[in-house]
DNA sequence: TCGATTTCCTAAATCGTTTTAGATTTTTGT
DNA sequence: ACAAAAATCTAAAACGATTTAGGAAATCGA
């Protein structure tokens, strides 16, 4: 089956043009034009070609990518920025956006920030200098400016999930807001009054400032009022301590919500867990939704109730994007400003019995 | 903060080497020399460095990767290939060889193969020709043959979690045989004497090959029959409705053994998926082992028995390996082929009440 | 048969960096 | 003051591909 290609790496020497032009005595010209599927528009005459062709495949020529990428400014590689590619969502996104990518004839670079910005910063350097073709990013910590700079400066890019005011650049996103509202809704119509939130810091990334806006806006619609004690914020690389931390001293105090809202999958599963730890039982003591379903929320004890994003469809939009700018085909203002609708999967975490 | 880091994309034309010694009047050599740190070791006057980093600052010189890749023939990328990136256990391997590679100064392009030879093997190709520095690599259906030939040609490469018979490249692996055989101990233990396998097409993926082993090895040893009828083989891209029409078949023949053992993650969610589907009550009615922990296995309903694998640790070594391979290290044979133990974690879905 | 066309091909420049092999200038010792 | 040694620096080649601008040979039309 694969004997072929164990040749190919047998002889994986280093063949390049000038020794099939040699070997053939034609020129490097002959031979690039040939191999770029070039020969009818030089006109180049068909038996040359197959000359080519055949001694292309007897000498097992590899084309040098880097030697190719360097002389034309293009890679064939795209870059995918995220917070965290061990990430259930961001994972998925990720190979959403490979499997287009390898369909389009790229190769996906992928960085993980760990929301650093100097991270992320010397991530998105390290790509430029590289000459990835653009980049697909979930920033942390940049803003605007930042983007719309290199927007002026025609590197193709596309932000996902997060986006920042006033940005010209591409982006694509889910109604954080709507969702929110949403989840705060249900919990209402299922009767609890008294709702948490757990977030996460830095809380200038937008999605989860739009989240919070979200739960806000339908608290007071609802008349409701926001308990400061029931929101528990948390930074990103200690999140389970202190997610444990806050809960044990609320329910200490004998003074937990009825309901806790988490801001995303990893805020969920540990407010599960911690709870669990607590004993405290879901949904009687304390109901739980989360934003960002992930598939085994659906067979937890109990089952979660989450705002589903649609995955699939951000990737494939942003890699859309992507792909129109990189191949300089234009895109309206409101082309390049996507938000897409979220959903909702109600489970046994918030259905009072 | 980032004031400075706008400044470079905003002058992002493009500046070179050459730019900087024709501004100041010196060779390109002495650019280069000074820009590669290597100043003392050619002598060069301390002002002159000066001069060059000063220009160098001033001007946000930034270096052309693929030229200098190019020329020097290392890229300093890595490549990864799995068999899906949004896997739990690959995209933790894969973010924490990232989190390695970055350490070390190096990026990662990942690949997803879909348990495809083919894919697999134009994947491998294209990352020869983009010069990566290494490879890491979960093979599916490769073999000993091919990755000898790379070893050959010294091509820095090491296999992850599956390997070959009579391989001589690098592999870090865990322990499977031993693994399936504790897994199946431990249902033993616990009273079970009616045990099934779920396994997935390829088989002849070694780490596949050797979990079913361990399971016949220890099924043999505490002279348990092996009914064939409880051997659910499903390929890999029709893995859930499979195990659905085994299951609701053997449910609806009163057939369902005492016990399952699941040969990875994916199989084991989907198997606790559809036992509920079937209201088949677990462990009562049927319990659960499953090879491969996930965080969540411990708050699902019931939360799942499983073999754990060392992650962080498979990562390192492989990484650490591949390191050596490129800094042209000799690694001596023994050191090349690592196996690392495993561990159970008990939890409700195998312990009868 | 001869100039114009057409057909087919090529020399050489170029991309940005590294590196080899040596050149130039300064300093030193006597 | 002059050769040798030391201190600084540089020209040019090389990596492997693409592309520009054009050249040689064959064919055509009259």
């Amino acid at each position: 089956m694969y004997i072929f290609a164990k040749m190919n790496f047998q002889m994986a020497k280093k063949v390049s043009i000038s020794d099939i032009a040699e070997c053939l005595g034609v020129s490097k010209t002959l031979v690039s034009l040939v191999i770029n599927g070039k020969a009818e528009q030089y006109g180049i005459n068909a038996q040359t070609k197959k000359r080519v062709l055949d001694k292309v495949e007897e000498l097992n020529y590899r084309p040098n990518l880097l030697a190719q990428g360097f002389r034309t400014g293009k890679t064939n590689t795209i870059g995918v920025i995220v917070s965290d590619i061990a990430n259930r969502f961001y994972s998925r996104i990720a190979r959403k956006i490979e499997d287009l990518a390898w369909k389009n004839g790229y190769s996906v670079v992928i960085c993980s920030t760990d929301e650093n910005v100097d991270k992320e910063l010397q991530q998105i350097k390290l790509l430029q200098e590289r000459k990835v073709d653009g980049l697909i990013i979930s920033s942390s910590q940049l803003d605007a400016e930042f983007f719309n700079t290199l927007n002026d400066a025609h590197f193709p890019h596309v932000l996902i999930d997060r986006r920042f005011e006033n940005m010209t650049s591409s982006s694509v996103v889910i109604d954080n807001q709507s969702g929110a509202q949403m989840a705060v809704n249900h919990l209402i119509s299922q009767g609890y009054r008294k709702i948490g939130m757990i977030s996460i810091t830095p809380q200038h990334i937008s999605s989860i400032r739009e989240r919070v806006h979200g739960f806000y806006q339908a608290m007071e619609l609802a008349e409701l009022e926001v308990n400061p004690l029931w929101n528990i914020d948390v930074p990103f690389d200690n999140m389970e301590n202190e997610i444990r931390n806050s809960l044990q001293q609320l329910h200490s105090q004998h003074n937990l919500p009825e309901a806790f809202f988490t801001l995303n999958n990893n805020l969920t599963s540990t407010c599960l867990m911690q709870l669990r730890e607590l004993s405290v039982k879901i949904p009687s003591d304390v109901a739980l939704i989360g934003f960002d379903d992930v598939l085994y929320f659906d067979f937890t004890n109990p089952s979660i109730t989450a705002i589903e994003q649609p995955v699939d469809l951000i990737s494939e939009q942003a890699f859309n994007l992507l792909l129109k700018q990189i191949k300089k085909n234009d895109v309206t203002k409101e082309e390049r400003s996507i938000c897409l609708p979220i959903s909702i999967n109600i489970r046994e975490s918030t259905i009072k019995r």
